[in-house]
DNA sequence: AACGAAGTCAACCGCTAATTT
DNA sequence: GAAATTAGCGGTTGACTTCGT
């Protein structure tokens, strides 16, 4: 995509930050200091890099696109139905649904969602044949995010179990079967609810 | 070819949670 | 323990592109 302009759009007393499209350069800038001084304290990133953006975009941009082993575009269709199955089940729980998703960004899969998957689904819905249209309403955990939730009024069993716990990728490479298997297993199971500690 | 509508997606904003002082 | 700072999240915006007429 072309680059947008950096349009300052407000105020002349405070010291004006570059706003809109980050340009080569400011990537370069970025990138070079990440890689001499690691990505932590983003104000002080923003300073010493000598960008004049506060630490929030470099954040975000050295998140979403220049951080090593980016995926970006063409979601595969199994990317597409794992993006489907845990929305279902974690709601709009982006950066979950990310970290499941190796290269992938939680704005990637947010943009995708909303631009792509959210129509998918209401066009299902709307198809008469399927005389159960697909549920998209996240199973209670999402959000408020507070939390146990007390569910079970529709007269299942509650079967909660931790969402972080669940979701802990630090012992997990990535994308592996196993737990994709697990997690299909869990989907089948209409039962379960999620125990949110977020 | 021109124009408006709709779609896409990078980036920003506001807020909360976590960490540090 | 309180206040300040930093990190992270999800929602929203708006510039740009593509599509339909």
């Amino acid at each position: 995509m072309a680059p947008r302009n950096s349009t300052s759009s407000s105020s002349s007393t405070k010291k004006i930050m570059n706003k809109g499209a980050w340009t080569s350069e400011e990537d370069q800038k970025l990138a070079q200091h990440i890689e001499i001084h690691g990505a932590k304290r983003w104000k002080t990133v923003a300073m010493k890099a000598g960008l004049n953006r506060c630490g929030k975009s470099c954040r975000l941009r050295w998140l979403n696109y220049l951080r090593p082993n980016i995926k970006r575009g063409n979601i595969s269709d199994d990317e597409e139905d794992l993006i489907l199955r845990l929305h279902k089940l974690l709601g709009n729980r982006w950066s979950l649904i990310a970290g499941r998703l190796p290269g992938r960004t939680d704005n990637e899969i947010k943009n995708y969602w909303n631009s792509h998957l959210s129509k998918k689904l209401n066009k299902n819905e709307k198809t008469p044949e399927s005389s159960t249209p697909p549920e998209i309403v996240p199973e209670k955990c999402s959000e408020s995010g507070e939390g146990t939730e007390e569910v079970g009024n529709d007269g299942f069993p509650e079967i909660s179990f931790d969402v972080n716990e669940f979701f802990d990728f630090s012992t997990q490479g990535s994308y592996d079967l196993g737990w994709v298997n697990e997690f299909l297993e869990l989907d089948e199971n209409p039962c379960l609810t999620l125990t949110d500690k977020r």
